[in-house]
DNA sequence: TCTGTATTTAGATGAACTTCTAAATAGAAA
DNA sequence: TTTCTATTTAGAAGTTCATCTAAATACAGA
């Protein structure tokens, strides 16, 4: 919660990479490790980073954790940022 | 340049507030300096991450360095997460 | 229950970030 | 030119971040 988290999340390039990877559907976290050249562990901080920031959440089926989007977070950040760049003094 | 550099910029709350700031029009470093109880050294880094990242740019006038928002990287930031969001799966 | 698979947690390391003080630079004004 | 003001740069200290390996946990299936 807050917009330091969102944006702080947003920052890594693996993160959004994820993220645009949960576009297409939810996924295992070994699904998206799979993706990447790093450990699993690796991913399992950056998905913890993305489930505090509530930019994804999971559900668990199996022995499988799935993760997708959670896009009302978007919406705020994408509000704020609108709002920041309506806003500014008086364009011609 | 680039969506990291940009998300990296916003996640700051100081660099957000001096953002904020500056949709009231264009303001000096030291004006800018005199809202935060930081010294002028480090708004003087801020500013240059927010210039770095294409948020801001200046404009020297005598003596002063006057900051303004740029906001067609708003813009490109604003598309990213809005096609993040539109984009996801299949909502009901 | 035992074994195997999926994922997270713990702890370490090196890099990047935020802030400070002190010093340097640029330009205005005298 | 000398001095003053505005701002940046340099360097240091403490914090947070990204990544790894190794160990722990959770649960399914035999």
């Amino acid at each position: 919660m807050g917009f330091g988290e969102t944006f702080k999340a947003l920052s890594n390039p693996v993160r959004r990479e994820i993220l645009t990877l949960l576009k297409g559907g939810k996924l295992s976290a070994g699904e998206i490790s799979a993706r990447f050249g790093l450990t699993g562990a690796t991913i399992s901080h950056h998905l913890s980073v993305l489930k505090h920031a509530e930019l994804v959440f999971e559900t668990r089926e199996k022995n499988y954790i799935y993760y997708q989007l959670n896009t009302s977070v978007l919406e705020d950040a994408l509000c704020w940022i609108a709002d920041l760049k309506g806003g500014s003094s008086r364009e011609t």
